[in-house]
DNA sequence: TTGATTTTTTCATCTAGGTGAAAAGATTTT
DNA sequence: AAAATCTTTTCACCTAGATGAAAAAATCAA
C-alpha cells in the first residue's frame, strides 16, 4: 500500500509501535483479511508480498493494490473506519508481518504528536497516490499502465500472477495477454 | 473536495485556523489556482462551486473534483508536497472561500495535536473516497456512474456544465448526452 | 433583438478492450 | 511420470464508449 523509506522505519516516533507489534507469519495462498471482517490491524511487512483485491459486482477477484517487504498495508476502510471489509488480503508468498492493532495504533497516536503527523504524511501520500491512480485510469491506454508498472515495479512480474495484474491494471487476464504478445514482435 | 460536517468546522481545534484564514472572493469562470503554480492555500468554501480539473495529453480538459459550500479544497500534490500543480482551480460561480495558507497550517498543526488529528481524519476520509472512485471507474458502467452522481450529488447537475461533469465521470461529452437521451423514453 | 459565443445533442463511424470457449503450458500432487 | 490443477495464451465475436463533424439549443453581449 504504502512505502516505509529508511528514514521512516527509523523514525524515533514509530519505533516503540513497530517494536510492541506482534510478528505473525502466513503461508502463500493464505487468507490474511477476510471480506466482511473488521480489519483490526496495520501490516509492516518483514518479508513477502500480499495483495488487497475484492469483488466486483459478477464475483470477478480484482486485485486493487500489491505490498512488499518495508510496505505498510491494511483494508484502509475497515480499519480506519472499524466496519466490514469489501477487501481481501492475500498472501502471495510465505509472508512475515509486524501486525499492529487498532488498539496500539490509536493509544500510540494519542500519546505521541509526533506520531500522529507522522501517520498524517503518510495517509497523504497514499489519497496522492491513489489521486494518480484515478487519473491513469481515466486517461492512459491498458498498454501504456502496463509498461509503466513494468518499470516503476518490474518485481511484481516475478511475483504475481498475471490475472493478479490484470485486475491491478484495470483489464481482464486475455487483454493483458494480448499487451504481452504484441510486445514480442 | 472533502466536505466539513457541522461537527468539523464547529471543532474547536480548527477554530482558530478558521478565523485567521483570509477571505477570498472568485468571479465565476476565474482561475484560483493555475498549472504549473505552487498552491499555497487550504480553501474553505463560504458560498460558491469549485471544480479542479487537469489537461491530458492530448490538451483536453478533464475534471478531477467539484466543491462547493463547506468543503475545503486544494491541489494535493502541490499543497502538500510544494510542488508545481498539475491541476487547476475554476470557480463555476461567483465564490468565496476561506484561505488558510500553507505556513498557518503548519504552524497550527505543529501546536495542537488535536488539530494534526483532526487533519489526520479528513485525510483518511479523502484516501477512501479516492479508493471507491478508483473501484468505481473499473467496475461501474458510465450510465451507472451518472445515476449515482445523480443521486449523490443533485446540485451539481444544476451548477456545473454537462462538460465538466462528463469529465468528472471519466466519459466524453457526447456520451454523456447519450446516457441523458436514453433516460427519457 | 440580433449577432456571437457557448453548451448540448445528434449522427456515422471506429476501436480498445470485454466475453466465452478452448488450447497450450506450467506447476503440483500422488 | 501420470493425473490433476492452475496459469497463460489464442481466437472469434461483441460492445461500451471514443472520435469528429455538424446541427440545434441556450446564453451572453452590444
Amino acid at each position: 500500500m504504502i512505502k516505509l523509506d529508511r528514514n521512516a522505519v527509523e523514525n524515533a516516533a514509530l519505533r516503540p509501535l513497530i517494536d510492541e507489534a506482534e510478528i505473525v507469519r502466513f503461508k502463500k495462498g493464505e487468507t490474511v483479511i477476510k471480506m466482511g471482517s473488521i480489519c483490526n490491524y496495520l501490516f509492516l511487512i518483514e518479508q513477502g508480498m500480499l495483495r488487497n483485491f475484492y469483488y466486483d459486482q459478477k464475483g470477478k477477484d480484482i486485485t486493487h493494490w500489491f505490498s512488499s517487504e518495508g510496505m505498510i498495508v491494511t483494508s484502509p476502510p475497515s480499519f480506519f473506519k472499524r466496519e466490514p471489509s469489501f477487501f481481501e488480503i492475500q498472501a502471495l508468498e510465505d509472508t512475515v508481518v509486524k501486525a499492529i492493532s487498532y488498539i496500539q495504533f490509536e493509544q500510540a497516536l494519542e500519546h505521541s504528536q509526533a506520531l500522529e503527523r507522522f501517520a498524517r504524511k503518510l495517509v497523504t501520500e497514499v489519497m496522492i497516490t491513489l489521486g494518480r491512480k484515478v487519473i491513469d485510469l481515466q486517461t492512459q491506454s491498458a498498454a501504456h499502465r502496463y509498461d509503466a508498472l513494468l518499470i516503476s515495479h518490474p518485481d511484481i512480474f516475478q511475483r504475481a500472477n498475471l490475472g493478479h495484474i490484470a485486475g491491478y491494471l484495470g483489464i481482464t487476464q486475455q487483454t493483458l495477454s494480448k499487451i504481452r504478445a504484441s510486445k514480442l514482435g
